[in-house]
DNA sequence: GCTTGGCACTCCCGGGTGCGGAGTGCCAGC
DNA sequence: GCTGGCACTCCGCACCCGGGAGTGCCAAGC
């Protein structure tokens, strides 16, 4: 058994006193010394005994001294044990069960759903939350549409099962008359209504050889941006962010914390990949400073967690803020808001 | 003459000193005194008969001096008077120009048009940009498709002339036709297309009495379903944000500036109010401090413009940053970035 | 009459100092 | 192994002080 290892017999009181660290440096963002951790919990010990076991927690790299004759501060590898083995999920308040079903169920359309979980999120945890838009390419083709702009340009609309909509303008090379439109709208709705999107464009190639020869061209060029479209990654890409105003509340640390998360907000594909492997997995996914893959962004953490509907993860939600943040609350309310969400794409 | 009219005859001088405060400030973002006034600016007096003018300037109100022995700070007015009269727009480099002419040239749809505008209104300016979407009410419809999902299902899409698609799901009372689908597709876009979206709503409640009986009834629904997308003001009310990054340049005053606004970029009807009546009139807008209709935001100032094509301001984009801000620069880089979205919007 | 140099005055700002308090580590005793 | 006591460390805050920048005023000059 190795010699760091928490759950070591006889430990228990350690863990104790770390999650009592953990809890009161959350609340009141200041290291926290042995006499007022006896004072706030029953552990039934003297100041004293805590000091050893702060001492003990000190050298395994749990907590840390800001300085001598300091109190203690989790350090990451604290806030991870913390995580995995001391907390226990916040359950929801019946009145932040209600805001939920409320505030989302009035959505009327995807975006709306999207716009709405991350101010929700938001507001529920008081850090800045990210949602990412359903990715196309686990989502099915619900319809195509072949609309007619003038005799020579035609709108290809892309309809998704997550609601997503797809628009694209092509140039035609000649003029396209109404009925070989029409024969082309059913083909390629044939070939590609139903059809996972990553499948779509292998079933949409084999079209051009059962289509009447006439239209061959006109299919190319309509399958060309379909094609096109579904692959865009761009769309891929789509974040939504809400609840920067809580960046206020760092107060402390503004250069060293607050630039480098507003500079990453504005940059989604930092932000995807701060979201990470969390559409990977059922659970909620709590990244922890260093953890990360930014260093400029060490002293934030993300809790994140995947949804979509039939327990099928498309996208990811989650928080972002100071490593020093109230984790439970945060991965209940994320948890809450992913599933509440999963079940309004389900019965869309 | 009134008494504090700055264009009596004879103040030029004055006016010339209170511009070199403004434009010292901006760059310094420190009281100005007398002496690094002369230093900086060739203004052939000494700093004696500079004080002379400052405390003229100051009793009527144009600066003002933090505490006794500082330096001088612009006011709003002094903000004010030198944006009207003592400013020339500083012309755009070679290599601005080009930035905005590749960085716009690259855009694929509406969508992207904005979001690449705020962008780049961020980037010339180092404020937070705000583009507002192009509003449904003055541009006109281009074409209505009906797309059944299932046979008591109808996906109604809305096409406008700004590229902008609206789409609705409708829930039939019954099943609906392939052929009473395609007549009513043909009838309703007779009727609507081309219209502007304030006239289509009567154009289309006429249409009910052209159409053959039997499909009167499918012939409301939808209509009623696109009558209400066209007046929804949810979609009047989308804008892009960008920049936000740039507040950390805020430095001092965080909390009395920076969260205020930071909230303020959240909601966005505060945006669209501080853009203000910028969509009517040709020229670039400024608001200056209290100017603004929010007091919590008397600290900043907003240059806006409206952009659209032909000329005709469908909606404004702009920019937020501190009173002591770069107006010439900003107020330059507005219009500039407004005239090519609006040249962009003419061509497709 | 405007401009200018001189001069006394005001006030911010940064560095240095001293002190109280919170917290620790260690040790001896239970 | 827990506990109370004790000496020690170091931060944070208040206070003080001097330098410097800037002003307002005034008398003299163009």
């Amino acid at each position: 058994m190795p010699v760091d290892d928490p759950m070591m017999g006889g430990q228990s009181r350690r863990l104790a006193v770390l999650r009592a660290i953990v809890e009161d440096y959350v609340a009141t963002e200041e290291p926290v010394g042995s006499k007022a951790l006896v004072e706030r919990h029953q552990l039934g010990v003297s100041p004293a005994t805590v000091r050893n076991d702060m001492a003990a927690l000190e050298d395994e790299g749990y907590i840390h001294q800001p300085h001598t004759s300091a109190g203690r501060v989790p350090t990451d590898k604290g806030y991870r044990l913390f995580v995995d083995k001391l907390s226990t999920l916040k359950p929801m308040s019946a009145a932040e069960r209600r805001a939920i079903a409320t505030l989302l169920d009035g959505a009327v359309d995807l975006d709306d759903v999207v716009q709405r979980s991350v101010r929700l999120l938001s507001q529920l945890t008081h850090q800045v939350a990210i949602v990412q838009y359903p990715t196309l390419s686990r989502s099915t083709v619900r319809h195509i549409e072949l609309v007619p702009i003038t005799p020579t340009r035609l709108m290809v609309i892309l309809i998704l099962s997550t609601g997503r909509v797809e628009q694209r303008l092509v140039e035609l090379g000649h003029e396209a008359g109404e009925d070989e439109l029409a024969a082309l709208r059913v083909r390629i709705n044939q070939a590609a209504s139903g059809v996972r999107i990553a499948d779509a464009a292998t079933a949409l190639s084999t079209l051009r050889d059962d289509v009447p020869h006439e239209v061959a061209g006109l299919t190319d060029e309509v399958v060309a941006v379909v094609t096109e479209a579904m692959s865009d990654h761009r769309s891929d890409e789509r974040v939504a962010v809400g609840g920067a105003a809580n960046l206020a509340r760092y107060g402390d640390s503004f250069d060293s914390a607050v630039r480098p998360l507003l500079e990453a907000l504005e940059e989604h594909v930092v932000l995807l990949r701060l979201l990470g492997e969390a559409t990977t997995g059922g659970g909620v996914t709590v990244r922890i400073g260093h953890e990360g893959p930014y260093s400029e962004l060490a002293s934030t953490s993300v809790v994140a967690t995947g949804y979509g509907p039939s327990h099928e993860a498309v996208a990811a939600l989650g928080v972002v803020g100071p490593t020093r943040m109230d984790y439970p609350g945060s991965m209940a309310a994320v948890r809450a808001v992913a599933r509440y969400v999963s079940r309004i794409l389900d019965e869309s």
